[in-house]
DNA sequence: AATGAATGAGACTTCATTCAT
DNA sequence: TATGAATGAAGTCTCATTCAT
């Protein structure tokens, strides 16, 4: 109850969390992350009620940077094409840039702690990315295809591009712009 | 001489495993699976040598299924089209008739105890789909891109439909339909 | 109930068990005793109702024939010092040439599965060294110590060599004479 | 700061698994040794990693007590025999003392799970004996013996009367006696 | 009689969470 | 507030013994 005095000590626990999950999965103990964290076993738990409070935490964390790293630097003036081809890069570098961080999501993902409320949340931080998408699928073959659907398809395009990078990082740049553009022919 | 190992038991656990995991995750109890196949919990070990095992052999069951389901029929005199509609469609009605399986499969795409081993047979099964792709897309926009990319897609593609459609089955029929169509845009 | 048909089988697990128990201890399964005898698992129990059971039969088993090792070829004609350094060379030597028996017989020894009774039946079979010892005390400074505590002290100093000759064995000859003659100079 | 982990408790724990261990031997269960030591189940582990480590702790202060008992009060001012009637007096006192000690140090000693560096280190408590044994058989019969081979007699003297003692602690000091005056037959 | 699958009690150990300091 | 020892429920796996074949 009451914030809990230091932020930076919140923060290392994330971070170590992220690291932690990355390597050893959702099981790992509560106290290896306090470790790693430098930080009391017991200290964890004047933080994060429970560990599933910490899981939660963490996803809603993790997604809200990846949408940041995806709208950051929007060229707002630009035609949709183009800034949706800066959040492909954005978001997609995102992913490759930080491996630990995308592998702690992918698990947090599809983990039952997670509540609909959170997953409530990471979903609205999509939110401009989800304005983009409406509009640039407006006037194509998917203009009566279920909005949702289309996110989700997207979504899905996504997060497959990502784990063929990480097995083949050196051409990066390609993957992106082949897998954009394979996107882009499918909603428009 | 003496009883022998039934294929029955052996099945009635990997059933079990898979409702109990579908609705427990990977960290339902041994015990609680056995007691689902009604078997002693010290049987489930003389089937499966270690927990790890059981999951991996449920693994590889389960891939093993959905590939039979995608490829069973297959109009192989049709044009290619039509074909991989085929394939699209018995896999997502196959993931969308058996939500059960189709998300016990989910859990342990991701789980650590899946050996490299049981991947690459998974993989394998898929090798079917895999060459009807390699002529989709030989003409088409994504000629040039690594084949291996393009599976990945397809694949994070289809996952994202059945994930949809898990959520609102009643309209299964209508986003096959219109995730194929988006997918074969993508590709020709 | 009723001697079970084959007496090559018992002494194959008696064998087998003396072997494993060498080298896993007292905990060793009876799984493992049965395979090594080539036998089943069950089977083990067709001829020892329980595994206490084995231990003790075989207990009784290798101090039996211990004590025989010791008698065999006793020179009864000639002089008691004569016959002692017979039956401690005999016993000696069993021990060292049969160091897997030995070992099991020492875990035995101090399991709390062997009754009394055994423990009666093994000390029966030292009969013959007991007479001998006793003759050998009589006129000796240990002619009103209680005879237990002789024997005791013997069986003790046999022991003791045991484990030392099994530890340098190059040299067994040489200590086995030089233990004899400690023995001898303690209780005459 | 917070609770420092509390040396009573160890001693306790190790306490209960000397009385435990005499009763039941080394398969007694570890939560049988916690409700003996009255802690809980999960604490034993906080102080003892397994419960080898357990077992290889209680075997090193048993033999180091053993020592000390043997050694304490020695009378380095007066000749040899005398010293080493104390010794042997001393440390058949402690066996017979302490029963259960004696008995659990007599399970730890034949078992698997005492390392060798457990068993050097219990070795080398009694090298204050090891010194005046040497000294003892100097000029006597033994002289030419290998020393370890006289320790190894000398020791399995000792254990023979203790076991002797404790079925008959009656005439504990004359036991003592008788036996120490054939142990010192034997060396000088 | 022989086989080996079936059983289920329990063993050791882990770990989220609590609480004394 | 921070610490880390204390707790005990729970989990996986083992194994003596039984029993169907």
């Amino acid at each position: 109850m009451a914030r809990p005095k230091s932020e930076d000590k919140r923060s290392a626990i994330l971070a170590a969390a992220t690291r932690v999950i990355a390597s050893q999965g959702l099981s790992a103990p509560t106290a290896v992350v306090a470790k790693e964290a430098g930080v009391s076993n017991g200290s964890l738990f004047t933080y994060f009620e429970t560990k599933a409070d910490l899981l939660n935490q963490l996803y809603v964390e993790l997604k809200t940077e990846m949408a940041a790293a995806s709208l950051d630097g929007l060229p707002t003036e630009s035609d949709i094409r183009t800034q949706m081809r800066h959040v492909w890069f954005g978001s997609l570098q995102w992913a490759t840039s930080w491996p630990q961080k995308r592998r702690t999501l992918a698990h947090l993902a599809v983990s039952d702690d997670i509540t609909p409320q959170s997953r409530e949340i990471g979903h609205r931080t999509m939110a401009g990315v989800a304005k983009l998408l409406e509009q640039s699928r407006a006037k194509g073959p998917m203009r009566d295809v279920p909005i949702a659907l289309v996110a989700t398809l997207m979504t899905g395009l996504a997060d497959a591009v990502v784990d063929f990078i990480i097995r083949d990082p050196a051409n990066a740049e390609k993957h992106c712009a082949d897998s954009f553009d394979a996107m882009w022919r499918m909603i428009t």
